[in-house]
RNA sequence: CGGGGCGUAGCGCAGCCUGGUUAGCGCGCCUGCCUUGGGAGCAGGAGGUCGAGUGUUCGAAUCACUCCGCCCCGACCA
């Protein structure tokens, strides 16, 4: 490709929407540009990178015996309520009417689908195991779009689906996948963890998340560094120690003034204990309706643990008025004992004694609180975040937190749309039975995304080779100079004839504007033709990563160059092999 | 949806508080000259319903109200 025909608008300035890195660069590299809030074009560059990504998810799902098909985008509300999610999916799914008043949404995802498809399609034991993958864009009416290709409403997804007579060859579906997983982010040139985590809104008994690792991820992990275990915190079960559990409270119930002393931290000083020793209360609203939440002090609710222990749809946090409206409690100083709304507790507070609680009334706390004797919760739980001073739950071993951004998600989903659906085959008994179900996700715009936040300098993108647009950029420093423009024209076809993916820099620009755009685009090896060609017959390569310079004799330089490429992207495939 | 901020040329911004000629600056763009190894220089030029509407005023980018859009923090997620 010739850079004075690539439209590759690229900008010196940062857009100021643009507040992440991955989404500042891609807009100054002129690989996307913005409609509206969350909905992108991809120009040539970006699309280009884009399909780097599906391409390999394409063939390592082909490998894993996956079949390519393509879902509509819009389908119909009968079969959302069918499923029963027509009603619980929320205000994400984009819901319209046809011309004849008929009810659609566009697709966030297409368990539905499928689950239709293998209800009409597939009847026997002898047709299973089926998985089901397409490459399609996605729409999620998100509440808050963010972050450019991150987060936004329109994006573009891979998603697989597997069907298998029971839960053993599902196990099997599942393990084939999370390996294909591994190969494909592997194959991309990323650093990236798999890790436990919740299963969501989509369901499910078990699943793992596939995390690019990168400072401004919006996820947190916790790795174990003895063992395996790596989880997402929303995750990470807190193992409850043993010690002080056989202590009993003596102390009576008192009530003291605690006036203006809302926080924890400003009531454990007032009175002289630790955070530790108090017990936190807070409202949520699970499903719409008001739960109290007991935590100790120094700790911290997990909203997906409490979602889960809860089986609530929709667990969210809500501000003090709206606290007060609700349940007439006063914010600051509430407490367990004698509360009249739902009350939850997370496990660690049952063991607590001689506990420091708010009275229910303003500026008053309550001393010698006692779970068990003075309240007891309705459901008592693991609900806390997990701290670095908990052990791994595994091992026991001491853990270390990560960010990182959620790329991939591969879920075993059971039964619950067969069952929802109908869809069933006959086993060798002649029984009809659900089909066992997993589906597997990966993002594959954010991928991209992910990849640049990853992988970036001051001077721009420095896109992972597997990823990248063009694996070459040849600089033409010579546009007027005869010899030094037709050796840029012959070491442009040269890598051509090779199969290389070149990029030729053959616009009437200044070298430094040149250079500028080569490193802002993130091209792994640039290749410079210019006086020293002219001087000495010598070609400059630089590796875009490192900034290592070599070299080259212009005879050999194409040869040389390939086969540098040919081996760099054979090394990132041989390390599964 | 709750909280915060912003809308002035393609991009980045100033001007607004304290209303008053023709609305500026940098980058980019066009023409010419010149220059050619890290976003050069000189000269000339094009480009604006100041987000929209209503109001206040002799007069509104500037003040008030309403609406729209966008960005940031929270809940959601590939």
């Amino acid at each position: 490709m010739r850079y004075s025909k690539l439209f590759l608008p690229t900008t010196r300035e940062t857009p100021a929407e643009a507040e992440v890195i991955s989404h500042q660069l891609l807009l100054r590299a002129g690989c996307i540009r913005k409609l509206t809030s969350g909905l992108y074009t991809y120009l040539p560059l970006g699309l280009m990178a884009m399909q780097k990504v599906a391409a390999i998810v394409r063939e390592e799902m082909n490998r894993a015996g996956a079949q390519e098909l393509l879902m509509p985008m819009v389908q119909p509300a009968d079969l959302w309520q069918e499923s029963g999610r027509w009603q619980k999916y929320g205000a994400e799914l984009l819901r319209f009417k046809d011309r004849h008043q008929r009810d659609y949404c566009l697709g966030p995802t297409h368990e539905e689908v499928i689950t239709d498809i293998a209800r009409r399609e597939l009847h026997s034991y002898r047709q299973l195991p089926v998985n089901l993958y397409q490459v399609q864009t996605k729409f999620r009416d998100e509440i808050r779009p963010r972050f450019g290709l991150m987060r936004g409403r329109e994006f573009v997804m891979k998603d697989a689906y597997s069907f298998d007579v029971d839960d053993e060859a599902a196990g099997k579906s599942y393990r084939i996948m999370k390996e294909a997983y591994h190969r494909i982010f592997q194959r991309c040139g990323l650093s990236f963890r798999a890790v436990e985590a919740d299963s969501g809104s989509i369901g499910g008994s078990f699943s793992h998340e596939f995390m690019v690792l990168a400072d401004t991820g919006e996820d947190t992990l916790v790795i174990c560094s003895s063992c395996e275990y790596a989880a997402n915190v929303e995750k990470a079960a807190v193992a409850l120690s043993e010690a002080g559990s056989a202590a009993e409270g003596t102390a009576a119930l008192t009530r003291v003034e605690t006036p203006g002393m809302k926080k924890v931290d400003r009531v454990a000083d007032f009175l002289d204990v630790t955070p530790a020793d108090i017990i936190k209360t807070m409202v949520f609203l699970a499903d719409g309706e008001p739960v109290a939440v007991l935590v100790r002090g120094d700790r911290q609710v997990q909203e997906v643990k409490l979602k889960n222990l809860l089986g609530a749809a929709e667990v969210e946090p809500i501000d003090d008025d709206t606290v007060w409206k609700l349940t007439k409690l006063p914010v600051g100083y509430m407490g367990p004992v004698d509360i009249q709304i739902r009350l939850v507790a997370d496990q660690e507070v049952m063991r607590m004694t001689d506990a420091i609680a708010g009275a229910n009334e303003k500026g008053m706390h309550l001393r010698g609180v006692n779970p068990g004797r003075d309240f007891t919760p309705e459901l008592v739980g693991d609900l806390r975040q997990i701290t670095s001073e908990d052990g791994c739950p595994a091992c026991g071993g001491r853990l270390s937190f990560t960010e990182g951004i959620e790329v991939g998600h591969i879920f075993k989903l059971g039964t619950s749309y067969s069952e929802a659906l109908k869809a069933t085959y006959q086993d060798k008994d002649g029984v009809d039975k659900p089909f066992v179900m997993g589906c597997y996700g990966i993002g594959v715009s954010r991928v991209v995304a992910a990849a640049i936040e990853q992988n970036h300098d001051d001077n721009g993108i420095i896109f992972p080779l597997p990823l990248a647009p063009f694996q070459v950029i040849v600089l033409n420093l010579g546009m007027k100079n005869e010899a030094i423009s037709s050796a840029a024209e012959q070491l442009y076809r040269d890598l051509q004839d090779r199969g290389i993916e070149v990029l030729l820099d053959d616009r009437d620009e200044r070298p430094g504007s040149k250079f500028k755009d080569a490193d802002l685009i993130g091209i792994p090896y640039r290749a410079t033709v210019g006086k020293v060609y002219e001087k000495d017959g010598m070609v400059e390569l630089r590796l875009r990563a490192t900034g290592e310079t070599t070299m080259l004799p212009f005879e050999s330089a194409g040869k040389q160059i390939a086969t540098m490429i040919r081996e760099e992207l054979e090394q990132l495939q041989q390390s599964f092999d």
